[in-house]
DNA sequence: CATTGTGAACGCCTTCACAGCC
DNA sequence: GGCTGTGAAGGCGTTCACAATG
């Protein structure tokens, strides 16, 4: 066939792809050629069909009675991903949180390059972090501006975070991913998502306190214990 | 009708509540009184209809032509969270990110307590932060152990999140927060949830990359663009 | 008359199970 | 024989729309 059209990938698959690509990172560097989707689903936490249904929405890339091409599969999914091209991530927001950001180790391994850091404390400017120095948030947009397929990164406190929003969709970012807790408003063009301490330690709490209604057991690996 | 009894919660609806407490903190410190869910869901970045089909799980607390009753409603949303008891937290990796999550205002506005930090590097031994001393992980079954509903946060590396898991979970915790990027296998009794900033920018990079198929606009407050 | 609570319809993801293929 | 890809079935959350209510 010819390449696919408009095959739309459900969002639970597309959260799960990079579950998928860091298992199928981690068994090539191991030098596994090969693997079915019994053992991808092992090595990330899901079963075996929603592995299967999962990549088919990406094309038919296995063979039956022998699985996956490692490699190949990798590759696959990190073009899908749109990891084949380079991301500038701008920080904004220096604190603890930013600094582990921009130090990640995503940065290393992935094609996500920390492009510029910010913050409003006149004295964390000019500090550097990760080689990179911390400018003042006023530069934002002359900076951020200049960057092509820019995210930005929102880790102010909730009060700025609105604020500093508007300010990465006025320099143009992409995409937002906010770790502050606070609902944004972006326009529909900008891809927002969000990332919360507070709801998931709440959301803990509830299944204790709740232990008759615990969720699906999640498949998880083989358990040692 | 006597007390529900053994009323399910979607999961989907348990993770709004955080945001629904949120927002109802915010309009009771306001001074505000009555809340419909058209304001509510405004406030939450949903919609109406989610908002009472939720709060429906919850019990029976509105009042037709009026709305909800904002205190009341934030005390029923408490209590069904758990959080009119006190969590103990106690975070293991004290890097940038664990003094982050460890100086988080979560601690300050919410029935969650930092309980006890560590770390396995000698050099942050003794340190202080947030008022508590860093620990050597040799202690953690030790001190946790002695410590009742709590919850533990990784925030290592990933290379030690499964080991720095079976600890926490020998000690007794009943819930774990993962920052780390690693699957991890715990007993079903334990309730174990994954924040993973690497996945989610290949989320925002997906979509950016694939920009005919954006996921629903999703409910975003009023944008003031 | 504004607003809730909810049954019903809808849409979507997951799971099943097996035909087809190596 | 082992394993993939997938149609079909099932389950579940969201949305709709309206009767009921203060």
């Amino acid at each position: 066939m010819a390449d696919r059209v408009v095959r739309r990938i459900p969002e639970p698959t597309v959260v799960r792809l990079p579950v998928y690509q860091r298992a199928l990172l981690t068994l090539s560097t191991c030098g596994v050629q090969t693997v079915s989707s019994a053992e991808l689903a092992e090595a990330a936490g899901v079963n075996a069909a929603k592995v299967r249904k999962d990549l088919s929405h990406l094309g038919t890339y296995g063979t039956p009675g022998t699985g996956y091409d490692v490699s190949f599969l990798l590759g696959q999914v990190r073009r899908e991903l749109g990891l084949d091209r380079e991301w500038q991530v701008v920080i904004v927001g220096m604190g603890n949180l930013g600094h582990a950001l921009a130090r990640s180790q995503t940065f290393a391994t992935q094609n996500f390059r920390a492009a510029a850091l910010f913050d409003i404390d006149p004295g964390k400017i000019g500090e550097e972090v990760a080689g990179l120095p911390v400018r003042h948030v006023c530069e934002l947009a002359k900076v951020v501006g200049g960057i092509s397929r820019s995210i930005g990164v929102i880790a102010s406190p909730a009060s700025a975070a609105q604020d500093v929003c508007n300010r990465l969709v006025e320099a143009g970012t992409v995409a937002i991913l906010n770790f502050a807790p606070a609902i944004l408003a972006v326009p529909p063009s900008v891809q927002l998502r969000q990332v919360d301490f507070s709801v998931e330690l709440q959301v803990l709490a509830f299944y204790v306190a709740h232990p008759e209604v615990t969720p699906e057991p999640q498949d998880a690996p083989l358990s040692g214990l």
